[in-house]
DNA sequence: CCTTGACCTTCCAGTCACTGGAACCCTTAT
DNA sequence: ATAAGGGTTCCAGTGACTGGAAGGTCAAGG
């Protein structure tokens, strides 16, 4: 399989693709003609990858995902593991996030948003 | 004034104030020595992006609030269409981010994390 | 005067996960 | 023969720092 159809039926770039081979993730054969010649194991891989990139995991926790999922002999606390870490951290980010959100939301609140240069989000940046 | 005193009273670390000069924010003094001799305006100027970044604006934001906070003629709906836009962006990435939670802390709760292989997360992940 | 330690300086490289672009090769159809 | 549309590599850039090396400066103590 071309690199362009792996891309279609995964959803990642070609681009992307590529950098997955040159930081070890998947190492598709070669055509003769130096062409990558992809399997339908290194598609599994790749969507796999994919599906774990989207759920906001690292490539490297990627990495160990990939190796827990090859490995017959894993237990699921490994896994339930990384993911509650991962959880953890994007739950920190939401709460980060929001914190940001809402006084963001109260300065633009305050502001009248007119011609005038008075303004409570300048203010309250440039406060001493 | 002293970079390592400008960091103290800002909180941000010396090697950011340096950077935050070589990308033109600021323009400090230097002394006969070569030392960079901080102005109270400088520190006040340091301490606003400093605060601006605190609410997640990018530099660039930054360098828009800084040069509408010392335009007088500035209109204050300039400021907040800035601060509106930004917040929508927030706002995205929560639900990005809680979208990723959900799914996330639903597999975690299917998952039985003992030492038997069999692993909800990973099939999920591996789906076909 | 010398040394020590804590400053300060610059410059280069690395982070993370790609992404864009240039230059060039291969395949297929016309 | 040629043109379009694949594929390849390699280099550089993104954002916002951060770490580290190599070296200059300053103030205090012996």
């Amino acid at each position: 399989m071309n690199i362009s159809q792996v891309s279609d039926r995964t959803g990642l770039p070609p681009k992307t693709i590529r950098y997955y081979e040159e930081i070890g993730l998947i190492t598709p054969d070669r055509g003769a003609n130096g062409y990558r010649d992809f399997s339908d194991q290194h598609l599994h891989k790749l969507a796999f990858i994919g599906r774990a990139r989207a759920l906001g995991f690292s490539i490297e926790e990627c990495r160990i995902l990939l190796a827990l999922y090859e490995d017959d002999t894993r237990a699921s606390a490994d896994v339930k593991a990384i993911a509650r870490q991962h959880l953890e951290h994007i739950n920190e980010k939401i709460e980060q996030l929001q914190s940001m959100a809402d006084t963001l939301g109260h300065l633009i609140d305050c502001c009248a948003g007119d011609n005038r240069p008075d303004c409570p989000i300048l203010n309250d940046l440039a406060r001493h």
